[in-house]
DNA sequence: TCAATAAACCGATTGACAGTCGGTTTTTTA
DNA sequence: TAAAAAACCGACTGTCAATCGGTTTATTGA
């Protein structure tokens, strides 16, 4: 049986702190604290439970440099999108991947009629590239 | 500004009782309660409730039919389907639909990579229909 | 070595929100 | 118009993120 069981539950702080993550590579609860517990107005002590929550749920990976834990995301946002559309499809799709894939179609188009072309790109890209690394 | 602010989230029962109402194309509280009340061991008031939230969510109408409410759906499953893939994509998008693609072409391979091809296809069915329905 | 200090850790509280019902009010109808 | 059915209201529970105070543990410079 898969592992992963329930799905994946991010609150506006924790992804605001995988945000972070993301984007300067990695950093510890003061580093965090100081750039989004400044203008959110937080303690340092939330900055760090929220990291660890983050952590337990396996998201990041952390190592002592020194005294502090050092975290780092363990996925790519890439990755926890391909997640959470796989916990919305098996809670909405009905048993039918086409309704899943029906309701993506419906929300690019509504954006603008022209994204569709771009996701055209991307699917074929995409199919290309794993071509090339076939093994 | 947009009007629809929060995301919309939806728990277990609600999403079963949304199943039912598109599986049968509507029905009363006590028609579901028959069905979803029996297995799961609910009450009517559970499944009034429920449906009594799930209108004020905007997501059913009601009718006085005789004594009691029938609710129908608003929103089809795809369309539900959009809307959430629009919360998600505006909470974990970075500001970059292309993550947002990716996190889905991403979620589609794993399931099997065959799969991407049927997604190309419902991709140029829409976009034939779409072009076929200008007015 | 050992005190000051920084960080981790633990536990508690709050706030949303779904799920769940009991009980009361309203409506329907025989 | 009383019995029956449904709607409505309010309360309580459970879960989970957010938040932080207080305690323990670890680090490090004097």
């Amino acid at each position: 049986m898969k592992t992963r069981e329930k799905p994946l539950l991010l609150g506006d702080f924790e992804l605001e702190t995988l945000e972070y993550l993301w984007r300067e590579g990695g950093g510890n609860a003061k580093d965090i604290h100081a750039v989004l517990g400044l203008t959110r107005g937080n303690t340092l002590n939330t900055v760090q439970s929220t990291l660890d929550r983050l952590y337990k749920k396996g998201l990041l990976e952390r190592t002592k440099q020194g005294h502090s834990y050092h975290y780092q995301s363990l996925h790519s946002r890439t990755e926890v999108l391909a997640r959470k559309f796989n916990d919305l499809a098996k809670e909405l799709s009905g048993g039918e991947l086409k309704s899943v894939f029906a309701g993506f179609i419906e929300f690019t188009s509504r954006l603008d009629h022209s994204k569709l072309d771009e996701l055209e790109v991307l699917i074929a890209d995409y199919k290309s590239k794993a071509k090339s690394e076939q093994t």
